[in-house]
DNA sequence: AAAAGCACTCCCAAATCGGGAGTGCTTAAT
DNA sequence: ATTAAGCACTCCCGATTTGGGAGTGCTTTT
């Protein structure tokens, strides 16, 4: 290396902590902070000087007098040689990202993946898709907390991920905490393991019949009761088993109400959180075949105030197979988009005459 | 529609105005503008007036007391509302979209697609892949321009999009305007409607002998001469037969390089217009197996100062298919994007069992 | 040669200021 | 009685000013 001629070992020494300490940091770095944070054993003073030397020398620029030196081009074309030099291809994480290279998409999720970018190319919006995927979702646990009179707390705890979802059901006729005491063992009996398939109509009616015995009360509460709690649960578990990608996030930033970094930012966070995005969206009935239209905070996550959300689910053979999404600000050219999700949702069911089903069927399993 | 109840013809055509020219503008909207601009036959006062009465009623919201009004989202719900109502799916544009739904990708895009992926969610940085399709280009025109005794350019004009592209070329002994002249007249005679496949060593051979014969030159000078503008044109068919793509661009916002809205703006257009960074990416060497390091504008782009691009060629079956990159803030993790890079690049090559390249070449053909 | 001391530079964030756009209300006109 | 005109008022927003602080360069000391 050419460096070698040029620089001595200390002046190596600084550069290179210069250079890590801005990669770190993101700022320019001072004497002070050098002789502090990184170990070298020299005053701030001397610092200083090898500083100076190693600006003329090129290796260091200043954004200002009396600012710290950032590194030059050339200074991290030092950092990166000498790195590079000494540095030979690490094989940990080699295992995650041979898994991440292998994974194989469906049928459908090609489908929708596609879908989702020609929406947001047409619209010249951000477009996202959800796939459910309630089956791969089991609740280990199920918990029924007695709030008041008139409602109560389902906490639900997920097979596999640990992760706990709570929800709040809210009554139109009283229960007593004894009640929600056998609610809970009722659901734990019969439900706990079984995924969405295995709900069926012979498990809540011998559902109704455990509680009523438990609880004592008439039939028809008892029915109410675990029809509106099994609802909840079904639900959960739609957003458990859900996925949701995003297409052309950049796009937000060619509009002025995103050019405040500041919403922009929360945007995106909001966006690459998913969490709220699903629920907001998994809780549009599968059956409903109307495209959807969230303005600002009418519905939504509270952070996507003055952002609109178009929502439409998709069909193929006549089952919903996803969902369809753009988003945008409020001021959206509603026409377009409208007429955008439409016509996917129309081209896409008339993709029935595939076989994608089955061959989908067969890669979900190994996901 | 309630809406019809409770608003006047004339409430119901301004909030109308005000919405559209919203959407239009991004701005609040004064009653001056409207009075002007939209056909509204009333004074601006009278605007103004009816603008607050909407307001009260909630369809319209200020942003504070001297600014224009914008649609609340009652206001936006009325708006939609309304379109709704009078919308039928229009048909234009459909047979579009169903041809971007129907494109199929090659095996080759799907792993170069892939990697794009897995590389910018390993280091999150952006990161972007470059598919060569030289073979798909043709051109139909050249013209050499003599600029002075040491340098020459060459002007291409392609088949089908009629982009046209020049390409300065120094030279290391001299020429006359009649040499330049006479070259023109060997590469239109023998290079036009060739793709770069067709160009072989018979074919220079013989441009070799046609030129010599031409400027009455030594056989030498005329090698020379055809060998370095070959493979300017050869150059040329790579970037226009090149597609790139790009994923995580959004990972940007997260360094505070980016934060600077007006930096942010101009390495997203630049990503965007794709044809600098095709320019700068293609030239490299398609043989060449190193990783390659640009950092800030050693080589790149004009605009992106203070960015680094990493950037391997792929391989598979011992040929090149393409190429991955990283784009990130100068003061990167260079380690860690280095060793993502060379692992990808490794895993890849490894795929070689798959039987890729027969199916892609079939699909590659209907694009 | 390395460290300490000190004056100097220059950014940056906060505070200040003035112009301008748009409103609300009152009054005049049709 | 509805529409238009006139005018004072509000409040944002960009430009300008200002003071503190971080960091340097140079001189002096150890």
């Amino acid at each position: 290396m050419s460096f070698d001629d040029v620089l001595s070992d200390r002046k190596k020494l600084i550069l290179r902590a210069i250079v890590e300490a801005h990669i770190k940091l993101g700022e320019p770095v001072g004497s002070k902070y050098l002789m502090q944070e990184a170990n070298i054993g020299y005053s701030s003073a001397t610092i200083r000087n090898e500083m100076a030397e190693l600006e003329e020398l090129g290796y260091l620029d200043k954004p200002h007098t009396s600012a710290g030196r950032i590194p030059s081009e050339l200074g991290y074309r030092f950092y990166v040689d000498s790195l590079v030099s000494q540095y030979d291809s690490k094989t940990k994480e080699a295992g995650e990202l041979k898994k991440m290279l292998s994974v194989k998409m469906s049928e459908i999720d090609k489908i929708l993946d596609n879908a989702t970018k020609v929406a947001s190319a047409m619209t010249n919006y951000t477009a996202l898709s959800l796939r459910p995927r309630p089956s791969s979702i089991t609740i280990k646990k199920y918990e029924v907390v007695y709030l008041d009179s008139l409602s109560y707390l389902i906490i639900m705890i997920a097979q596999g991920t640990e992760s706990v979802k709570t929800k709040k059901v809210s009554l139109s006729f009283e229960i007593t905490p004894e009640d929600a005491a056998a609610l809970s063992k009722v659901l734990n009996i019969n439900l706990a393991g079984v995924n969405v398939d295995g709900i069926n109509i012979h498990l809540m009616m011998s559902m109704n019949t455990q509680l009523k015995e438990l609880i004592g009360s008439d039939m028809h509460m008892a029915e109410e009761l675990v029809s509106i709690t099994v609802k909840s649960i079904y639900e959960t578990m739609n957003e458990l088993g859900s996925e949701i990608k995003f297409e052309g996030v950049n796009r937000l930033l060619e509009y002025p109400e995103y050019k405040n970094l500041d919403k922009l930012q929360k945007m995106i966070s909001t966006i690459e959180n998913k969490e709220d995005i699903i629920r907001a969206v998994s809780t549009i009935d599968q059956s409903d075949d109307d495209t959807k239209i969230f303005i600002g905070s009418e519905n939504m996550v509270k952070i996507m105030d003055d952002s609109t959300l178009i929502y439409k689910n998709l069909k193929l053979n006549g089952k919903t197979i996803g969902a369809i999404g753009i988003i945008g600000p409020c001021r959206m050219d509603y026409s377009k988009v409208l007429s955008t999700i439409d016509q996917l949702s129309e081209e896409i069911s008339k993709l029935s005459d595939i076989n994608a089903l089955p061959s989908a069927k067969n890669e979900e399993s190994d996901l």
